[in-house]
DNA sequence: ACCTGAACACCGTTCAAGT
DNA sequence: ACCTGAACACCGTTCAAGT
């Protein structure tokens, strides 16, 4: 297959699934149907079906686009040996989401539908072990720096647990900062 | 209105909210669809009709029912006088869905739903509420003994903080124990 | 090769008819 | 008063026909 064709198939797709991550914004993954996804993206229902096999690989292909992050970013500072603290590298990845344009309860909105359809969860788990990768190689300078050096799978692990804590809470529960979250988080494992 | 044909009415309404959650647990909330409610239940389209409005009251009728906690045991060790530290409330709470059969991946399906539907919300606020206030009650036994009394609301926003993001990074992420996780959180904001 | 949009099967909801 | 189940409007998906 030539590039051109490939790229320009690859760019539809990233259109259409922009369109979507629009609509899921709006009304919630189930919500979002395929009629409003059409409008929205200014395509036809078959557009739609012939660069996806269906809603469920439309999802799948988010997961694995839009909720990853981007790793030479994450990883940059600590290959160069810079120290980055657990809550430094916590903010960065909530604020990459927000750059990216996944705003507040679309993570919430695909970790529920993983829940319940085992494809979803395959790609979910895939892109976050990604993430995972990455912080351990941000997390590496700080962990060594350490008194007593902790392990590095855990570290990641509580970074991991407080950006998807800090997100199903401002979600469920406006109008909380990261820090006020994480002070009363701080006094129950504190 | 009679007394009996409110609690029959009370009844039929709770035969019909825990199917489904047993939907919901299978499916996830949107695709747990009314005609498997009605497989479920046993009973027909029409007596779910005439039981809810619709399927947006039903679910804010699970919400209300079976999201929050019961109250008295929760608050009753408070009101003894009785210390409860953080992390012993956090577990309870924890036990109290398991006993309830809500398990797993229905609290996340539900806070989903709540991110798109305001009027789910509002009653997610409401329930949130019941809970909040009843853990103020009965961590203010610990906090008036520790050597710097910590503001209740902060450790209860804790408190709640931590049980939603451990119910989601169970979800999304099996296989991690509450310590893990704690321990975990704990190298983060140490 | 990719797109259009009408057509099909299914889901939420209603409502006439039953008890 | 509550229930039944067929009927209606809409959503995900397909497919013949277009470029």
């Amino acid at each position: 297959m030539p590039k051109v064709s490939d790229s320009y198939r690859e760019a539809r797709r990233d259109e259409i699934a922009r369109a979507a991550l629009r609509c899921i914004e709006r009304s919630g993954f189930s919500d979002a149907t395929i009629a409003d996804i059409v409008r929205e993206s200014g395509l036809s229902a078959g557009a739609i079906y012939s660069n996806f096999t269906n809603k469920a690989e439309l999802a799948r292909y988010i997961v694995a686009h839009f909720l990853g992050v981007r790793r030479e970013e994450l990883e940059a500072a600590g290959r160069r040996g810079e120290i980055r603290s657990p809550r430094e590298l916590l903010l960065f990845m909530l604020a990459a989401y927000q750059d990216a344009d996944v705003h507040g309860a679309v993570p919430l909105q695909f970790w529920a539908a993983a829940a319940v359809d085992p494809q979803l969860r395959a790609q979910l788990d895939e892109t976050i072990d990604g993430i995972r990768s990455s912080l351990a190689v941000a997390i590496a300078p700080w962990a060594a720096a350490q008194p007593e050096p902790p392990e590095v799978a855990r570290v990641v692990r509580g970074i991991m647990g407080l950006a998807q804590g800090y997100i199903t809470f401002v979600t469920v529960t406006q109008g909380v900062d990261l820090d006020e979250y994480l002070a009363g988080v701080g006094l129950v494992v504190g």
